[in-house]
DNA sequence: GAGTTTGAAACT
DNA sequence: CAGTTTCAAACTC
């Protein structure tokens, strides 16, 4: 997907954004096709995961310049990920949504300071660039912003539309891209030249207005700046081989609060859910939804279908229940619609066909959106080359076996709840299987009790695997903390429900005394299978981060937030990619086609 | 490329 | 929290 390029001495893949917890601006800004990317870490911020903060990395997107080495990722894009340069050290690259790459001049906007992070209270980015002060960058912005608006405004349009070269930017006027309605300060990237934004403030001279704003905003609405976009993992693993047989469809995503449409049918790109390939939930409150990734209803139905069995049915049902969703949406598709579209898998990030003027958007969503393990796998085959030091080399087979038994688990459970890949990093795909795992050990179900031991097996497999191949020092990591990685500054939803994990790593005797789920509803999906055996009364209302739900929770969801990230950030490093590598054999060797069968698999 | 439509974000 | 306004992107011509 992503081509990997050399940075001087680190060189690293960025591996693509799994498209768990994407924001959307971060799908509509991603980098072309034929646009490697690669994050290179400044040799300052070489060595190993710093857990209390986040590495800020350089970006060399589409034919960067040299400046690019002054940007560093938002925290929406960016994700601690492990990796070992081809000269065998280990270093610390960070997993990059290409977001920010497609600009010409990325300005991204780094994490928060490490103290913030620490709290994780919020999760802001901050512009990178610390060493200028306001009123000394102003005259550089007001160079900046004096340039010809159509003039620039060309430029934008001639990369937009999702189907140029990716560097869509923004064109904002009065707010001064400090806005949500601006793209970029909403993707948390600096405003840069591709743009043809008027008066802007969003770029590093005034990175100090960024910031007051973004937490004034955030402050309205502590996720504002959060992924629009959550992974909801696996369709029908029929999906994985529609259109061309070529494309892997292992997972979806959905919008986090839903969209509004009411005139576009959610088949226009004004559509949120529509725009990001993703299909309509019950979140949304669109009136005619044909979103042709997957119309409300169809969820709704879909979800009906679950609640309405018992609950032991369920819970040794899931893949039925996998299944019948898929079955409704694949119906859907292939009967109801003559659009083009419906000629789309289901799982549109991983569209790898031409649909004519879709067809760049499908590039678009394929790296974006990628979530599951088999596809992150099946389309970074490079990665392992990139990452595999020597010393990686004895562990190699046990990693890939390790691997391959986690996507079985994963491929048997993923729709169990997609939260879980809320849990995930954003662009730490190669870690989702784990996380998957991790959840599964907190399942109820009697099925998943055994998944839960094997898990832990796995666990410790993996563990050992890690520990040995990826953190050689030892010294960087807990002995329980390899599992608890997973936290992710950027993105609070997906820790909350952490901390119980926590213990379930700390004890694997515990597995079956931590099912609670501390995840404030505002960050839950309730609308998930998952959820449906969990919560007697689903949440019916839509989620309206800015008021109701984060109101409604307000107290308890911060104190959750502040304990909960906190509580994890403790102790987690971010972890190594899970694994390198893994051939597309494998992948298809996989349960994917055949979810049947995984249980007499493991 | 100008004008219109649309729905998210912001505001009241 | 519902209704309204503002905004910028998407779309149409």
């Amino acid at each position: 997907m992503i081509s990997p390029r050399k940075c001087g001495n680190s060189t690293f893949i960025m591996s693509k954004p799994s498209g768990i917890g994407l924001h959307l601006n971060s799908i509509v800004n991603a980098m072309p096709m034929g646009c490697g990317a690669t994050a290179s870490l400044k040799s300052t911020e070489k060595g190993y995961l710093n857990i209390k903060g986040m590495k800020s990395v350089s970006i060399r997107g589409c034919h960067l310049p040299e400046n690019t080495k002054n940007s560093s990722i938002s925290s929406n894009v960016i994700d601690k990920v492990s990796a070992s340069t081809e000269d065998g050290s280990h270093e610390t690259p960070t997993s990059v949504g290409a977001t920010s790459a497609t600009s010409q001049s990325p300005q991204i906007v780094k994490p928060l300071n490490n103290t913030v992070q620490l709290e994780l209270i919020e999760y802001r980015p901050t512009p990178y660039d610390k060493s200028k002060s306001s009123s000394a960058r102003a005259e550089t912005v007001e160079e900046l912003n004096q340039l010809n608006p159509k003039k620039k405004r060309q430029k934008a349009s001639g990369t937009s539309d999702g189907d140029g070269d990716g560097c869509k930017r923004c064109n904002c006027k009065k707010t001064k891209c400090l806005k949500l309605y601006c793209d970029c300060f909403a993707a948390g990237i600096y405003c840069a030249e591709p743009c043809a934004c008027q008066g802007c403030f969003n770029r590093p001279e005034y990175e100090d207005t960024v910031l007051e704003t973004r937490q004034q905003i955030e402050s309205r609405n502590p996720i504002a700046f959060a992924p629009k976009i959550v992974q909801r993992v696996t369709e029908s693993p029929a999906n994985s081989s529609r259109e061309d047989g070529n494309c892997l469809t292992p997972s979806s995503a959905k919008h986090k609060r839903g969209c509004n449409c009411k005139k576009s049918m959610c088949l226009k790109k004004y559509c949120e859910c529509y725009q990001a390939n993703v299909g309509c939930s019950d979140g949304c409150r669109c009136e005619g939804c044909k979103n042709v990734y997957g119309r409300k209803e169809e969820y709704s139905m879909a979800k009906d279908v679950v609640n309405k069995r018992p609950i032991d049915e369920r819970l040794e049902g899931g893949f039925d229940v996998k299944l019948e969703m898929a079955a409704t949406r694949n119906g859907f598709v292939q009967t109801e619609l003559c659009d083009p579209h419906s000629l789309t898998p289901l799982t549109p990030s991983f569209q790898c066909s031409d649909h004519g003027k879709d067809a760049s958007k499908s590039r678009f969503a394929s790296r974006r959106y990628i979530q599951s393990p088999e596809s992150d796998l099946a389309l970074l085959p490079p990665y392992g080359k990139s990452v595999g030091s020597p010393r990686n080399s004895d562990n190699h087979d046990l990693l890939l076996k390790t691997r391959k038994d986690i996507l079985d688990l994963v491929s048997c459970h993923q729709e169990l709840d997609y939260d879980i890949a809320e849990t995930v990093d954003e662009f730490s795909p190669r870690c989702d299987g784990i996380a998957n795992i991790c959840r599964l050990t907190m399942l109820p179900d009697p099925p998943t009790m055994a998944m839960a031991s094997l898990t832990s097996t796995k666990k410790r497999d993996w563990e050992n695997v890690s520990r040995d191949q990826l953190c050689p020092g030892g010294d960087h990591f807990s002995s329980v903390s390899s599992l608890r990685w997973r936290s992710s500054p950027i993105t609070p939803m997906p820790q909350l429900g952490s901390a119980k994990l926590l213990q379930v790593l700390d004890s694997d005797n515990k597995l079956y005394d931590i099912l609670e789920d501390d995840t404030p509803e505002i960050l839950k999906d309730t609308s998930t299978p998952l959820s449906a055996m969990k919560v007697s009364s689903p949440n019916k209302k839509r989620v309206s981060p800015p008021h109701g739900r984060l109101h409604e929770h307000g107290s308890s969801s911060s104190a959750g937030l502040r304990s909960g990230r906190k509580f994890i950030l403790q102790a987690v490093p971010s972890f190594p990619p899970l694994t390198p590598c893994i051939d597309l054999k494998d992948i298809s060797n996989q349960n994917i086609n055949d979810p049947q069968d995984c249980s007499s698999n493991k």
